[in-house]
DNA sequence: CACACTTACGATATTCGTAAGGATT
DNA sequence: AATCCTTACGAATATCGTAAGTGTG
């Protein structure tokens, strides 16, 4: 038995106007194209399925039976079709972003409002954690992609810049150092440094670029949180060292900001995916949706 | 959007299997039609549902989605398809039939056996009725076909003889006319004759056989149940003439029967199916199951 | 190099349109 | 004569197999 869905359109439509003709002109198909579809379902079901006469086309007992089981196929089909289109057109769905706080707090909302604009019907879950456990939800496949810096070369992501971002020196705007135009390392670390904790990607790069610079960091404070470390500065008990793209967040704090130099330090962050893995069609819509900053205009 | 079933069942056996060649085995299909078939799907859907490697082939969130709605659609299909070859091969499904009592007496049941054993799934409804109301039945589509005399020129109905039925006389064995080779009506009337209720067609084939042979019937209790002619010609208050059809349903009260002859009264009685229309299967089938005995051998 | 998927290409089957045929009102 | 279904035939498309190509472990 061989019977395909397009049979059964033509068989339904046969059958729910009572002529070939009608039916022909509802699919926009010629007349005849019915009536060998029509013959070859019933050749293929061994059934005689409409008694014809010329002037009217009647179900047989057969046909009402397949009009019954068919037109709740034909329905269901449509229904999954429909469905199928509702998540492929992106009015239904849900993307995982798994990214670090500062991106899923500053790169990752303006993306989101454009993306939603589009797509109000797909549901986007942000994951703002750290860069080792956005790798484990990136390769786990729990996440759609990731916001971070380059993973490991060990695991099986690829990685695209999207951002470099700069570490800036932020004060009070009374402190000494607000009006300058830059800052060296060496000029920070007169001061009491408030430095975020230790498993903070921030921190770690912080950390390796003193070394390598040969300065010794004092850690104060070791806040998780950025508001915090916004805050503490704000009531002059230290200066910090941020990368520029987490400053927005600091607003509140009426803070002054200064250029690091010597060494310039940077952190280039971007897109993490899984290896030879194709993004989910929303997942693809809204990393189209994120900038490219990889490339910042330098004066 | 253009996806068939075909294309579904293929998609189905990669996803569920993880690879191409595994689901062309199953579907003893050759590997590179899979391959095109994923393909054209993929193309048909302007989406990738899988990521192949050469080691692994694995889904896209698109492909997921596509395996949740898909695999429901096909698994509806098949049922259908089951459940249609069911009703097909007569394994399933309701046959209604509209008899006069003494076919749905005599003739039907040994038919309805034979039938039975071949196909138990399937429903029989007996609708032992009169003339009228057979055709009633069976011209509105409520029977499937009926078993009667020849319906009115009138009806859509289309006729085959199937049964010939001679009337003969029946008297208790102590009857006079008992042991007579054969009898005539007009001995018949000699004595109180015992005849059906008007309604009954053999009560009017009677009465218009009389009127034509110029004899005057009397008629006598006028039942509506052929049991009770039996027993009241049984308890000797007249003798009877029915069709020897309805014979073997008097053997209870251990009557004689006498052929009747001048005139011979028959009554040709058969199949009854509306013009133009194709029986069910399993009506056709049990409508095989009926012998003809149109041609009585007449020795 | 063996295995698994893809591409290329040709044969067969299916689908659908136009044109002509037959039956009924 | 008009309407409606069927048949016949040809073109476009789809399906599927064989053979050759490509990439990975």
């Amino acid at each position: 038995m061989n019977v395909s869905l397009r049979q059964l359109q033509i068989f339904r439509a046969v059958a729910e106007l009572g002529s070939f003709s009608a039916a022909a002109e509802r699919l926009h198909l010629s007349q005849p194209a019915l009536s060998s579809a029509v013959r070859k379902l019933e050749d293929g079901l061994g059934a005689r399925l409409f008694d014809r006469t010329t002037r009217q086309v009647v179900l047989t007992a057969e046909g009402e039976e397949l009009k019954r089981l068919g037109t709740r196929l034909i329905d269901e089909f449509e229904a999954v079709a429909a469905d199928l289109q509702d998540y492929l057109a992106q009015r239904r769905g849900r993307v995982v972003v798994a990214a670090l706080p500062s991106l899923a707090a500053v790169t990752l909302p303006p993306a989101l409002a454009r993306f939603k604009a589009d797509h109000p019907g797909v549901s986007v879950i942000i994951r703002d954690t750290l860069h080792d456990q956005i790798q484990e939800l990136v390769e786990s496949g729990a996440a759609d992609f990731g916001l971070t810096v380059a993973p490991d070369k060990t695991r099986d992501l690829e990685f695209r810049p999207l951002i470099v971002d700069r570490f800036v020196m932020i004060c009070r705007k009374d402190h000494r150092l607000a009006a300058r135009q830059s800052v060296t390392w060496a000029d920070i670390v007169r001061y009491p440094v408030i430095t975020m904790a230790r498993t903070s990607s921030v921190r770690q790069l912080i950390d390796s670029a003193c070394a390598a610079a040969g300065i010794e960091s004092q850690s104060q404070y070791d806040p998780e949180h950025l508001a915090t470390v916004g805050a503490l500065v704000s009531q002059g008990l230290g200066v910090a060292a941020l990368p520029s793209l987490t400053i927005p967040l600091l607003r509140f704090a009426d803070l002054a900001e200064v250029p690091i130099r010597k060494p310039v330090v940077e952190r280039t962050m971007g897109l993490v995916q899984r290896r030879g893995r194709t993004p989910s069609v929303a997942a693809a819509s809204l990393i189209r949706a994120i900038p490219d900053r990889s490339q910042p205009e330098r004066p």
